[in-house]
DNA sequence: TTAATTCAAACAAACGTTTAATTAAATTTT
DNA sequence: AAAATTTAATTAAACGTTTGTTTGAATTAA
């Protein structure tokens, strides 16, 4: 699905304020000022609000797959360097996409079906694909140990990403690290959580329970 | 603060429906009907919908404390076995309460200031406070390593638990466990949680990074 | 008889969406 | 190349619902 400049700006500015203060909590004529667009644009471009928000959830999950495929076909590359590679990519991503990934936290919480559950659940199955041939290889190679629960594995990675990401204004606060700009903040979360999980998925993939 | 049968039968089922539908997403003529109360008894009892989830968050927040306190003062136990009794505290906990930690999961996405984002980062405090004083009292027998990173740690623990609790519906799936009864499947998260949780904290506390 | 509870009804405000008129852009015809 | 026509984009206003909250009378409990 290709969208307009106009299309893009809408949903922009319609991520953002999903993200700060979720989908019921934003109307359509916060977004539509957000955007500085008529109120009308919005049901004109995407048909409902609910719409709108599947558009953004199509959009952001489109350009996982790619970078993923490319790590796994690196040659030269250890199994472990190839799992460290993926942690980076990973954190890179979130990071990147944070409003998206607030979103994303809060609507997985829910106990809905329809467009969007589908949607989350494909990108769950597409991640845990890529990851299970990586680990699959990793295991033929005899570098990691058998019997790995690979979506456990996922949960502790999705799951302290996010719960550090989504809430970091209180590890902010419990970290004393309210002092710190913004910019080093983020650069910090990031060098501390790459280094984190990194350590835990060596020692998952590695060691015996 | 006490609350009255009427009081938490409105309080149960408006956490019911806020996890289920999220804050927004449930009205106040939803929760009324649910709690079989009239529509007005909710304003009657709390004064308004916002101050209602204040009450269910400073309710569930209350009995935190108590139970930590008393691991931390068992004797003839290693910290180590005191930091399994937290995890598999920590795990009865979210896992007798998942109404209200899918509604705090959601909740400390949002980027708000105000009551429930003082109360969040309360319990918070109050948990990184106990578990400190756990992990200071493993460093000074040797037991543990030093230069620990324990808000790091706890976001490993409150963040992989979270996630697998939130979007259980997605692990079942991605585990090939839709087969099994709910109340099985219940038991499995919490057994294999456990069980990694344990084995990542013996990790993270012992070995070297 | 006083106070606390319950109720149906009503309140204004906010909601998502639609309408019909207008302007801008693109396309076709002269 | 200009004019005419068609399509697309934009607008202000209005639509009917739903929202959270309040009211004032009725009922129950103290």
């Amino acid at each position: 699905m290709e969208y307009s400049d106009k299309q893009l700006q809408i949903m922009e500015a319609a991520e953002f304020l999903f993200a700060e203060n979720g989908f019921h909590g934003t109307s359509v004529r916060d977004i539509a000022d957000k955007a500085n667009i008529n109120l009308a644009m919005v049901s004109y471009y995407f048909g409902s609000k609910e719409k709108l928000l599947e558009a953004i959830f199509s959009y952001r999950g489109e350009s996982i797959k790619l970078k993923l495929e490319s790590i796994l076909q690196q040659q030269g590359m250890s199994s472990l360097e190839k799992v460290y590679l993926l942690v980076d990519h990973y954190i890179d991503k979130i990071m990147n996409r944070q409003h998206f990934h607030r979103i994303l936290a809060r609507e997985q919480v829910l106990n809905n079906s329809g467009p969007i559950t589908d949607l989350i659940l494909d990108m769950k199955r597409r991640n845990l694909e890529i990851i299970s041939r990586l680990i699959h290889e990793g295991q033929e190679k005899g570098e990691f140990r058998k019997g790995i629960d690979i979506p456990m594995m996922m949960s502790v990675m999705v799951g302290t990403a996010s719960n550090l990401i989504t809430s970091k204004q209180y590890y902010k606060v419990l970290s004393n690290l309210e002092a710190l700009p913004e910019e080093q903040f983020q650069q910090y979360i990031r060098d501390t959580l790459s280094k984190h999980l990194k350590f835990l998925f060596k020692t998952i993939l590695t060691h015996e329970v």
